[in-house]
DNA sequence: AGGTCGACCTGGCAGC
DNA sequence: TGCTGCCAGGTCGACC
């Protein structure tokens, strides 16, 4: 499922419920999304560790506790986490039981997802090596004028590799690209100073805006609260091949880059 | 070294 | 109603 914004809303709302909570009990259904830890030692691990404070990173949510170590959970597609009553649905893997009396449920229909306890967050290679957070300083137009340089793979892959930009997905390329008016299949060096600038605008712009409606819920994704995400209604190329471009009214085209579909009006985006 | 492709899984949907 | 094939918000390791 969830690219950056989703991730991002996921995190503010579980700041706001299971911060200060004690875990009590840990129940798992599956173990193939645990990574690293049988299951005894997954459970003793977690079992009595009070929530210190969550964050997102890239795409994965770290869940600190008051001793210093850390619960690493990354969605994938279709992981996520559910906060309220137990829930026993045939995606359900594991079970938190919080002091409130209320449950952190882990559902992933795929079983691509990742819950890793750690001591130290320098043991996962995904944070280690994430490129820069785009809503953060260190992305603007300069970072990308220079990181294109020698790149000859299309804009679209670039922006999903998570070295280059951490947290964006496949929906979220192709609608930057189209805000940006970009040809995904534009090879990244030859992008010229304004469309790294537009570039640099309309990621910031998308994920923003893609925050306030509180995500995509183009099929799995659901919020802490089990709610779908809003921004479906502002999307303007993501899985709408054959129809109009808001834009122009070019037909949407879908091509496939790196084995994955991309969405764009040839038009628009020259 | 940079770029591409298959593997990891389950399930929904279109077409026959 | 099957069945088959294709598709899905991600990442990684093996390959060229």
């Amino acid at each position: 499922m969830p690219e950056l914004p989703e991730v991002e809303t996921v995190v503010r709302d579980l700041k706001k419920m299971i911060v200060g909570q004690t875990i009590t009990d840990v129940a798992i259904i599956d173990r193939r999304v645990i990574k690293d830890r049988t299951n005894r030692q997954f459970k003793q691990s977690l079992k009595s560790k009070t929530i210190k404070s969550i964050a997102r990173r890239a795409k994965g949510i770290i869940i600190q506790f008051t001793g210093g170590d850390y619960l690493f959970v990354h969605l994938k597609m279709t992981g996520q986490l559910i906060y309220g009553e137990r829930q026993n649905l045939k995606e359900t893997k594991v079970v938190f039981t919080l002091s409130d009396g209320n449950y952190l449920n882990y559902n992933d229909q795929r079983l691509f997802g990742w819950l890793i306890y750690t001591k130290n967050l320098k043991t996962i290679g995904y944070i280690q090596t994430a490129g820069p957070e785009p809503l953060g300083r260190a992305f603007n137009a300069d970072f990308i004028r220079e990181a294109i340089k020698r790149r000859t793979v299309p804009v679209k892959t670039l922006l999903l590799n998570q070295f280059f930009v951490a947290g964006i997905g496949n929906i979220y390329a192709s609608e930057i690209l189209h805000r940006a008016r970009i040809n995904p299949t534009k090879p990244s060096f030859k992008l010229t100073d304004t469309e790294c600038e537009r570039l640099y605008e309309q990621t910031v712009n998308v994920l923003k805006e893609s925050i306030r409606y509180r995500g995509t819920s183009m099929r799995n994704y659901r919020d802490s609260k089990g709610r779908q995400g809003q921004f479906m209604s502002r999307i303007r190329v993501y899985n709408r091949e054959g129809q109009d471009c808001l834009h122009c009214g070019t037909k949407v085209m879908r091509i496939v880059q790196s084995g994955r579909s991309t969405f764009f009006c040839s038009a628009c985006q020259k």
